[in-house]
RNA sequence: GUGCCUGUGGCUCAGUAGGAUAGAGCAGCGGCCUUCUAAGCCGCGGGUCGGGGGUUCGAAUCCCUUCAGGCACGCCA
């Protein structure tokens, strides 16, 4: 169920359907008596109506019933009163049957939407700066599964470039596969970064790893053992951080998979006339279309980036016949995005308009913005340690008591971390603040854990609603603190849907902070223990369901629910 | 220089297909644990929504202009 929608369809406007009856329905500021309002004035241009007027004829036909036992025209709006009973009744017995399932929908049955994101670097730091990429990718996966799509989650590896001759002279001339066992991916980015700086003095260094990258492209045995070597050391360490992070993906084929699928594209954009050389590169014109040119061939022969993308693309499209295709990546690359898009469209991919960059905003440090290169990064498993190590801390003081400590403090610290990247709009720029990642109080991972802890508590010593036999005394959660909740809970498809839409997880984060606002309101309010039966059912209802929107919002964002804390 | 993005209380942000008195969290101050988790709840102070024009019955939200910061603009990815 829908609940605006529901209300929607109970307001009778000529010439709107319901929803956009539901689209224009607003909540009632605090002070203000009623629960929901409708404003009239777009309606007075069309109806050549005052709003006043408008409002007052729509109280009218208002279907006053179970659910809307009154409305009221005031200055131009129309104001809805809910029968907070019946609300309570619809919301409450919806979840219950639903249970885990609640707010899921199928309106992505048979749609497949391709989610391009994470997508690290071969023997580069997996830092703070993917975690963006990673949380959000990992969010929209697993938000558009619960919607019924078909989603393919990819890892477009960083498997291809000339950093990777730089980096087998930097292994051979100062590391062994004894050094790099030992200290993994940071021992493989201290000898890149080692590289860089000799460099500076010796450009001989330069050249061996130009011939070395040639050696990599045609697949010498020496240079693509090390490679692979390479590869495997960094997945190793990768994978374990995605564990942590609970992401998952469904293909791993990153740019190397495509450094032979390039040329038919290329060859068709030629067929087509669109490409042309200039200044000894083969580029394709966007003048037209108010951009730079797109590169595709550089004058040495050379393929670039958005000669892989290209191709990429179209082996997407051919393979998994997506609906959507989204690329989780910082907005440094929209110029990027919008150049390759532009140029399938020219192309005559009707598809192209199916690609969509979701973009995002920069993490930079206090002092300054990271540089692999320089070697100036924060690692993300060591904020994902510190985060834990904090928990563990409070757990320690808080609840010595509880058994499995450790499995907690992991659970509440990379939650944290995770919620860190969600929380605000993926567009936003971000100081990285360890402190501020930390900080386990307000508006937080923890705070929604602990929220769902304390369902679990209130459950676990009161009992499961349906353990109680009687009819549930609605009357017990007849009050504005609970209606709110309640309305809240009535929404969460609405809220997914609109994630799903904009491509937002921190639309679920907002709402899941007022969710568990409105609970821990309420719970303050009303008690369980010591009341009678009828009523016990009834509050526990509402605490059932605010425990399964919590841990599906939480999953959902990929963050794990804890019990107890 | 051109294009795109961002600008809301001390800090971090919600709110933008125009709508009722601009909302939170953190930080500060003051309350609430002899009954279900105080990682919580309640209260107080604090904002000319970067500035200036305009459109409108009504603008944080739309248009113009201006300032500040960020990003990108041909052989990196």
């Amino acid at each position: 169920m829908n609940f605006k929608k529901e209300i929607a369809k109970l307001i009778e406007i000529d010439g709107l359907n319901y929803e956009q009856i539901a689209d224009m329905l607003e909540p009632i500021p605090d002070q203000l008596p009623g629960d929901m309002a409708f404003p009239c004035f777009r309606l007075a241009k069309i109806m050549r109506k005052s709003p006043v007027l408008i409002a007052q004829q729509l109280v009218e036909s208002v279907k006053i019933g179970d659910i809307i036992e009154k409305a009221q025209a005031v200055n131009g709006y129309l104001n809805i009163f809910l029968n907070k009973i019946n609300v309570a009744k619809r919301v409450l017995s919806e979840v219950a049957q639903c249970g885990e399932a609640y707010g899921e929908s199928d309106i992505g049955k048979n749609k497949t939407i391709c989610i391009d994101y994470s997508s690290v670097n071969i023997a580069k730091p997996f830092h703070i700066g993917h975690l963006g990429t990673t949380a959000i990718g990992g969010a929209l996966y697993k938000i558009y599964k619960k919607l019924g799509y078909n989603v393919v989650g990819i890892n477009h590896l960083g498997d291809y470039g000339t950093q990777f001759g730089k980096l087998i002279v930097a292994f051979k001339l100062w590391s062994s596969k004894e050094e790099i066992e030992k200290g993994g991916v940071r021992a493989l980015q201290q000898a890149y970064v080692r590289f860089h700086k000799e460099e500076e003095s010796n450009t001989e260094l330069t050249e061996m790893a130009r011939s070395w990258f040639l050696k990599v492209e045609e697949k010498d045995a020496e240079a693509m053992e090390l490679f692979n070597y390479f590869k495997e050391i960094t997945l190793k360490e990768v994978n374990k951080i995605y564990n942590r992070l609970n992401i998952s993906f469904d293909s791993w084929n990153g740019e190397s998979f495509y450094s032979d699928k390039m040329q038919p594209v290329l060859d068709d954009l030629r067929a087509k006339n669109l490409t042309k050389i200039s200044d000894g590169a083969e580029i394709v014109d966007l003048s037209d279309y108010g951009m730079p040119p797109c590169l595709l061939v550089k004058s040495n022969g050379g393929t670039l980036y958005a000669t892989r993308d290209m191709a990429t693309a179209h082996y997407r499209k051919k393979t998994y016949d997506f609906y959507k295709c989204l690329y989780v990546v910082a907005y440094q690359q929209n110029l990027h995005f919008k150049q390759f898009f532009k140029v399938l469209e020219l192309e005559g991919c009707s598809w192209a308009k199916d690609l969509v960059h979701v973009a995002y905003g920069m993490v930079s440090l206090v002092d300054g913005s990271m540089s692999t290169r320089k070697g100036n990064v924060v690692w993300l498993s060591d904020v994902l340690d510190n985060a834990v190590e904090k928990a563990l801390d409070i757990i320690m003081q808080k609840s010595p008591d509880l058994s499995n400590k450790e499995e907690i403090a992991e659970s509440i610290g990379v939650g944290a971390v995770i919620f860190s990247a969600l929380c605000n709009s993926r567009i936003k720029d971000i100081t990285f603040s360890l402190d501020r990642v930390l900080s386990f109080e307000g508006e937080t991972a923890p705070y929604l854990q602990y929220t769902h802890a304390r369902c679990m508590s209130l459950i676990e010593k009161n009992g499961h609603s349906s353990d109680y036999k009687c009819d549930p005394d609605y009357t017990s959660i007849d009050n504005s603190v609970a209606l709110e909740l309640i309305k809240l809970i009535g929404v969460y498809n609405h809220v997914l849907c609109d994630v799903a839409e904009k491509y937002e997880p921190s639309i679920l984060s907002n709402y899941l902070i007022d969710t568990a606002k409105a609970f821990n309101k309420l719970y303050m309010e009303c008690r369980i223990y010591g009341e009678s039966d009828s009523v016990k059912k009834a509050r526990l209802m509402v605490v059932e369901a605010t425990q399964i929107i919590l841990n599906s919002g939480l999953k959902a964002l990929g963050i794990k629910p804890v019990s107890k804390m």
